[in-house]
DNA sequence: GATGAATGAGAGTTCATTCAT
DNA sequence: TATGAATGAACTCTCATTCAT
C-alpha cells in the first residue's frame, strides 16, 4: 500500500481478470458520463468483450453499478483512513478531509462525488442503489466521528456530532461545488469554515 | 410571476398554455425520476399531446430540461425572496434559508435539489444544462451576498463572501443530505452550525 | 361476402394498412412456425417496416399474438357461420363442420388449430392468452349448440349437449390429428363416429 | 424399465446418473413453461451442473427434447400397459384409457398431452421431433388396436380400426381440452361417447 | 469427465427525433 | 397549428453453443 499513489479509485480489486475489467471500464464511464447515459454497448465495446461476458460476470446494469459505488467507496475510505493518521493530531486530523479532497480534485478525472451524482438520477424504484449510498455515506460519516472522538477532548457527545456532522456536510458541499464551480474555491472555504464549529473546544 | 426575469426560457414558447403544461409535466417527471430516466413518450403521455406538439413548442428534451431548470430556479429564488424581508433583520434573515428549506422537506414531493441532481447526470457534451445550473447557483449565491450585506455591519468584503459562501455550502448539503437521509438532520444541523461563521460579527 | 372464398383467414380486417399487415404477417409466421420461435425481428424484415413502427401499433408481442387468435378465430367462426346454413338440415350440418375442416387441411398452408397450437407453448404466467383461447373455443362450442338446437327434435338439454360437446371433441382432434400425420384420416374418421353420438335420435 | 424398447434416448447417455438427472428436469420444465420457453441455463441452473456437462451428455437442445418426449412416451405406455390387463374384459378394458387419464388429469402437475403441446412449437425444419411425435402416437394407437382385438369378437378390421381409431381421437382431445377448459368434463365425455362407437358390435 | 469462461446472434422493447398532412 | 405515423439507433438482457483446461 506504501508505494501506490494516495489516493486511487482501483485498490481492492476482485480476483476475476475481466470482472476488474468491467468495473474499471464502467466506473470511467459512469462517473464521468452518467450512469443512464452510459450503455452496456459502451463498456463491452471499450473492455473489448461479448455482452453475455459481462451478462455472464455480473446479473445486471444496476449490479455494476452497486459495485462501482462500493468500489469508488472502498478506495475512497481506505485511502483516507491512511491518509488521516499520517497527519498531526488536532486540527490538522480534523481538517485532513479537506486536504484530501484537494488531492481528489487536482486528480484530471475529478468529476465530484460519484455516489451523489448516482443518488440524483435515482428513480424511486432503485431502492437497492439507493440504500448502498446510504450506507457508504453513514460509513464515512462514522469514520469521521472517529477522528473526531481521537482530536478533541471534554466535550459532550452532541458537540462530537455537531462537528463530525459538520465536517461532513462541508465536505459534501465541497466536493460538489468545487465540480459545479470548476473551481476549488468551495473546498477551501469549507476547509476555512470547518475551524469554526470546533472553535472554543479542546483538542488533543 | 409578475415580475419575469429578463431571460426566461418561457419566452421562446408559441402556445404558453401547452407550453406550460409540458414544462409542468415534465418538471414533476425529472425531479422524481431524473432527466434521463425520463422519455419523452412518458411526457406527452401525461400531457395528452402527440409527440410533433411538443417538438413544436421545444426544439429538444434538452430544451425541456432547460425550461424546467430555469423555472424551478425562478419559482424558488422569487419564493424566497418574498420570504425573507418578511423575517426580523439580523440573524434571522441570516437563517432564514434554512427555515425555507424546512419548508421544502416537508413537501410531500421533497427530492433534493433539482439542479445538483441534474447536475450529476451530465455527459461532457451536454455544456448548455452545466452552464445554467452554474449561472442560476450563481445567482442564488449572490443574493446570499446580498442578504449578508444587508444583516452585517463593520465586516470586510471578503469576510461578507465567507458568510454568504459558508451559508451556501450548508443550504447545498443540507437539501442534498436530507433528501439522502429521508430526514431533516442536515437542515438543523447546517442552521446550527452557521451562526459559528458570523459569531463575531455585528450584525445589524 | 358471396364472392369470397368459402374460408379465409382475412375477413375482418382493422383499419389501419400497416396494422394489418404486422398481423398478417405475424400470422402467418405464428402459425407456421410458432409463437415463441417467431421473433419481432423476422415480423418487421417480412413486413418491411422499422421495429418502432410495429411497437407503435402493438404494445407487446403478446398482444399481436392476441390479436392474431382472434382474428383466425373471427374469420373461422365467420367463415363457418356463413356455410353451415347453406347445407341441409339434419345430418349434414351436424356433420358440416368436418367439411369445413376438409376445406381448410386441404389449403397449402394447414397447420392444425392456431389456437391449440399457441396453448401448448404457454407458460403459466401467460393468462391472456390462456383465456383468450378458451374463451374463442367457448364460443365455437357454442355454436356448435345452436346448430345442435336447430337440427335435433325432442332430446333433453343433457343429450344435446352430449351431441355438440362429442363434436367438438371429434373436431378438435381431427384437425390436430391430421395435421400431426399429414393426412386426412382423422377428419374422416371423426365425420363418420360422429353419427353414432345421435344415432338414436330425431334430426330435422 | 425391466424391458427397455429397442431404442431409446437414454443408451446414447455417457453417465445416466446425471444424463437422467439433466432429462427428469427439462422434462419437468418442458412440460409446465414450454419447449422454446425454456433455456439450457434454467435447465442446468435446476441440474447444479455446468452448461458444458450438459453438452456432453447431449449433443444439443433438441436431442434433450427428444429424450423428454421418448421418456415421457416410454412411462406412459409403460404404465398403460401394466393398467390395462388388470381391468375386466370388454367394456372395461376398451374404456381404461379414459379412467387411466382422469388418473392423470388429477395429478398436480397435469397440463396436458406432452407430444401434442411441442407439436404445437414446431417449426418446419424440426423434422425429428416431429418424426418423433408422430411415431410414438403410432405406437399408442397400435396399442389401442391391441386392446380392441383383444375385446372385441367378429368384427371387421375396418371396424376394429374405426374403434382404436376412435378411442384414440376421444382420448387425444379429452387431454387437450381438460386441460385447456382445466376441467375434466372432456375426459368424461369421451368416456360417455366411446361406446357410442362399438354399440352394436360383441364384446368378449 | 466435468468445468469455467467466453461468444455471436438475436431476443423484446424504448429512445429522441422527423415529416407529410 | 397540431398531429399521426414512421424511423434508425440504442436499450438491457438471453439464446444455444463451443472450447481450452
Amino acid at each position: 500500500m506504501a508505494d501506490r499513489p494516495v489516493f486511487s479509485y482501483f485498490y481492492s480489486m476482485k480476483n476475476s481478470a475481466i470482472g476488474e475489467k468491467i468495473i474499471k471500464t464502467a466506473s470511467k464511464l459512469f462517473y464521468s458520463n452518467g450512469y443512464n447515459a452510459t450503455g452496456v454497448n459502451e463498456i463491452i465495446a471499450k473492455c473489448g468483450i461479448a455482452k453475455a461476458t459481462l451478462y455472464s460476470h455480473f446479473n445486471s446494469k444496476e449490479d455494476i453499478c452497486l459495485a462501482y459505488l462500493q468500489q469508488r467507496h472502498d478506495a475512497f475510505l481506505t485511502s483516507f483512513k491512511i491518509y488521516v493518521p499520517e497527519r498531526k493530531n488536532g486540527k490538522e486530523q480534523l481538517l485532513a478531509i479537506f486536504d484530501f479532497l484537494t488531492d481528489m480534485y487536482r486528480d484530471g478525472d475529478f468529476n465530484g462525488c460519484w455516489a451523489l451524482k448516482t443518488l440524483g438520477e435515482l428513480s424511486p424504484n432503485q431502492e437497492r442503489i439507493f440504500a448502498a449510498i446510504q450506507k457508504q455515506k453513514k460509513e464515512f460519516l462514522s469514520y469521521l466521528g472517529e477522528i473526531v472522538v481521537n482530536n478533541v477532548v471534554n466535550v459532550s457527545k452532541a458537540e462530537k456530532e455537531k462537528i463530525s456532522g459538520g465536517l461532513y456536510l462541508l465536505y459534501e458541499s465541497a466536493i460538489t461545488e468545487s465540480h459545479l464551480f470548476k473551481n476549488d474555491w468551495p473546498i477551501f472555504l469549507s476547509k476555512n469554515i470547518a475551524p469554526s464549529i470546533f472553535e472554543r473546544m479542546e483538542l488533543v
